[in-house]
DNA sequence: AAAGTGATCATG
DNA sequence: ATGATCACTTTG
């Protein structure tokens, strides 16, 4: 059985802490069960200086959660639909997170969410203490490749360009295009 | 290739 | 109050 991930791994700069959460198990209990997948894909964000970040523009009503403690769960709705489900890292203060963009049999930000009934009512969730949605880690490190994050198009070239898209090897992943 | 969907944020 | 913009998915 996996071992609980700790404020002290989940506040690493995100750059860092999105490939090493690649093969932890992302766990959610709900009144159906206790449901425990491995993450198999991440892609980064790194501040107001990055483009392509949420935060970019500042601190908002829905950027805020960006700037609170590693292991805070940032869940916001996309195109009306899809919520997505990142990781809040790095020292409280500095927006970064991780976004998981794929789990063992469900690869797609949306379709894991959905999968795992993760929305928005837990925004703001603390990952380190909760019953509800929480990280383990239990040894297992995939190899990873890495490659540019998707959905992007809006960000500066320099951001575009950077490599923060983490895909463990093993991973059937769908490629984009 | 393109629609569908609704919160978010800047503008007026 | 209004309108553009989306860290996506599905359908044809």
């Amino acid at each position: 059985m996996g071992k609980r991930m700790g404020r002290k791994a989940l506040s690493r700069p995100a750059d860092v802490l999105a490939p090493e959460l690649l093969g932890k198990l992302l766990c959610r209990k709900t009144d159906q069960g206790i449901l425990k997948f491995r993450i198999m894909e991440t892609e980064c964000y790194m501040g107001e200086e990055d483009t392509a970040c949420h935060a970019s523009k500042g601190k908002t009503e829905r950027t805020k959660i960006l700037y609170e403690k590693g292991g805070t769960a940032y869940v916001y709705l996309c195109y009306g639909i899809h919520a997505l489900f990142n990781v809040v890292s790095g020292r409280e203060g500095h927006p970064e997170a991780v976004l998981i963009r794929g789990v063992e049999g469900y690869n797609g930000p949306g379709k894991l969410t959905r999968a795992m009934e993760i929305d928005r009512t837990l925004n703001g969730e603390d990952m380190t203490v909760s019953k509800r949605l929480w990280l383990e880690d239990d040894g297992y490190r995939p190899s990873y490749l890495t490659a540019k994050r998707v959905g992007i198009d809006y960000a500066t070239e320099e951001y575009r360009e950077i490599l923060w898209r983490f895909i463990a090897e093993d991973a059937r992943y769908k490629p984009v295009r």
